[in-house]
DNA sequence: GTCTATAGGGTGATAGAC
DNA sequence: GTCTATCACCCTATAGAC
């Protein structure tokens, strides 16, 4: 048993050494940009020994969305709010959610904009993602903002931002510091009366 | 002279011929996801043949690009904003750019959001680009907006809702529905002074 | 598990006959 | 201008020896 241990450990480790390889890879010429025979070379290895650790390359994809979510999941987890109202929490968590994109732009198309072809997540490795999204609708819940439109309104602005900042302004801050007037701007909206007569469905 | 000109009339017929069919392609398959062997089959004619029109797969590309945006520019010229006030013609503006994007997603996605590996616009496609966001400045700037960060948070905003649109509800209008409320909520802050001494940069 | 070899598919682009 | 033939790659994935 402890020799069995040892060397799935073993496996682990090396699985993960790739997926940190395809990342860096992936960072330097886009998710697309390399092949398994680079990938390869980067761990010391054939490209067909690579497939002892994942059946395919789209099974490499996989694990790096599964790894990326369970990272911002794991973020958001240590966060604390304890000590903030609901509604700074979630303006706590917009910061935070454009700290994650901005830290690792290229994880976050992988994660968050899916530009690969013919790739799409496993249902194990998607529902990480929902529960993401979950516990964004819960903050919004927290502050009894309930309205599908205001939260749709939410992820439409943040996207934005952050898709127009990675492209158009990559290292930079052009869009990104406009976050906070946005998510103000946001929140002031829908927790206003007024306009929630206005513009009701 | 005539002659001539017969054969460079239909030289052009073809290439339009061609361009068609990549659109076609492009919206059933995909912007990346046909070759010049299956563009050849739909105007009968062989890969090869293609070289005759177009000097690489990617001219086609560009030549698709620069169609769009002149379609884009086209509309906005013909748009008439003689009985609308500057912000009138804001709130029309933005709702003719949905309108535009969503009646052809694809050309939307190959115009602003660039999505093909490897391909750049030339400088004369892409000065049409320019041309078009242009127009949009200057209709801000008709309403006395001239703020950089005011118009970056527009062209976030509409960026984003498109983009959740196109991925999250294909042919719905979910988050489309959507961008009356987000103009005027965007309209309504940058022409407040209260809010610009708050966020000045 | 790792290797070599190769299957089996595909690609954009070019040469040269007609 | 259009064709056939082909170049010169490239890729993922698998078979089988070690």
């Amino acid at each position: 048993m402890i020799l069995e241990s040892r060397v799935v450990r073993r496996r682990r480790q090396v699985g993960d050494e790739i997926l940190a390889a395809a990342w860096a890879l992936s960072r330097e010429t886009g998710l697309t940009g390399w092949t398994l025979a680079e990938l390869g070379r980067r761990v010391g290895m054939q490209a067909a020994s690579l497939y002892s650790y994942f059946e395919s390359k789209n099974a490499i994809y996989d694990a790096m969305f599964r790894q990326g979510h369970l990272q911002y999941l794991e973020m958001e987890r240590t966060r604390d709010t304890s000590d903030l109202s609901p509604i700074e929490a979630i303006r706590q968590g917009a910061a935070s959610f454009v700290e994650f994109a901005l830290a690792d732009p290229t994880r976050y198309q992988h994660l968050f904009q899916r530009t690969i072809p013919g790739f799409e997540p496993s249902p194990e490795a998607y529902a990480l993602a929902v529960e993401g999204y979950q516990l964004m609708v819960e903050a919004f819940a927290a502050a009894g903002i309930t309205d599908q439109r205001h939260i749709d309104l939410f992820t439409a602005i943040t996207s934005g931002i952050l898709s127009q900042q990675i492209a158009n302004d990559p290292g930079g801050d052009r869009f990104s510091r406009l976050i906070g007037e946005a998510v103000d701007l946001h929140l002031a909206h829908v927790t206003s009366h007024v306009t929630e007569r206005t513009y009701r469905s």
